[in-house]
DNA sequence: CTAACTCCGACCTCGTTGGTAGGATTCGCT
DNA sequence: AGCGAATCCTACCAACGAGGTCGGAGTTAG
């Protein structure tokens, strides 16, 4: 698998919280309840999302999460790096932000140049473009229009966040 | 990591088979000195190209692996598949074969639809057309033409397959 | 017959993933 | 003032997969 729970839990908090822009903030007891997910894991991955500064906190009681921007201004490439740190296809790959480029640390190793590396960066490219260009709103309207295979509403005492 | 040593080790063989196109067939023991891979491994590894239809062997003495069709014709996702299995961007994804779609098990879960369905088939689709437009022939032809960045000959006594 | 190979399965070690536990701290409310 | 709801923070832990080793058995050219 390419992702792990981080992102996927993480994006689907942002969904979350997209689903009620700017309104008061969300406790993450709610949305885990409403997504099934562990609360004490979903602390641990909103810090995240907030040092990065997708999302902001106010503490105590009736605190909550709301995101820090509209959701059309949040790509989901900032979202992932934050959640999963650099996404490279192997650990060969360091990203050194001194001109920009990537490379793959083989290169140096004596012989013949890695034979790999074009295809590990059209690949990196593939993912990375996929991620730039898919805002949080389009995930959020993505979600509300999707279509409801059996029992909508929670037959297990869950409630969702909103119904629609 | 999007992939493991495997895809890396598999392609890296590959690539080494397709500098010999189709001449005698060469041995583990030498691509792993060449590569400077370890060949216990490496065994395993090509176990799975060969079970894919994409490598040869011969056994016995002088015996070893070639490529099982020209390089051109074989494309990067068949490998990639053969020796990762599914590339799926979360573990929730299964692609059933029945009607070819990709589709996420959260889907029949209750709420309202997985809201991260979208995002991850985005990335899945960049991942797999990357893979699926490059040809082994054209990483062949990469790996020859590579800059070397210094001391391009072994100096800790291994030996390039080929000086190219 | 033996050296050089491919083939095969069992085993092992280590780091990461995905959590949990337990507590501070910060605030609204009464 | 004080309680409860919330964010915050660190430490801990079990399970799993990754990456690799080992020992051997089957095959074949010289």
């Amino acid at each position: 698998m390419i992702f792990t729970t981080k992102a996927e839990y993480g994006v689907r908090l942002l969904v979350e919280l997209g689903r009620q822009e700017r309104s008061a903030p969300v406790s993450l007891k709610v949305i885990a309840e409403a997504e099934a997910l562990p609360l004490a894991y979903l602390e641990r991955i909103v810090a995240l999302l907030k040092r990065a500064g997708l999302v902001e906190s106010t503490r105590g009681a009736h605190g909550g999460y709301r995101l820090a921007r509209p959701a059309a201004e949040i790509r989901m490439d900032d979202a992932v790096l934050a959640l999963e740190g650099v996404v490279a296809p192997m650990s060969c790959f360091v990203d050194d932000r001194v001109d920009g480029r990537v490379l793959c640390s083989h290169l140096d190793d004596g012989h013949h140049g890695c034979g790999t590396r074009l295809l590990w960066m059209r690949v990196q490219g593939g993912v990375v473009d996929a991620l730039r260009r898919t805002t949080l709103q389009e995930l959020v309207d993505f979600a509300a229009r999707e279509p409801q295979i059996a029992a909508p509403v929670a037959e297990d005492g869950r409630l969702p966040l909103r119904v629609a």
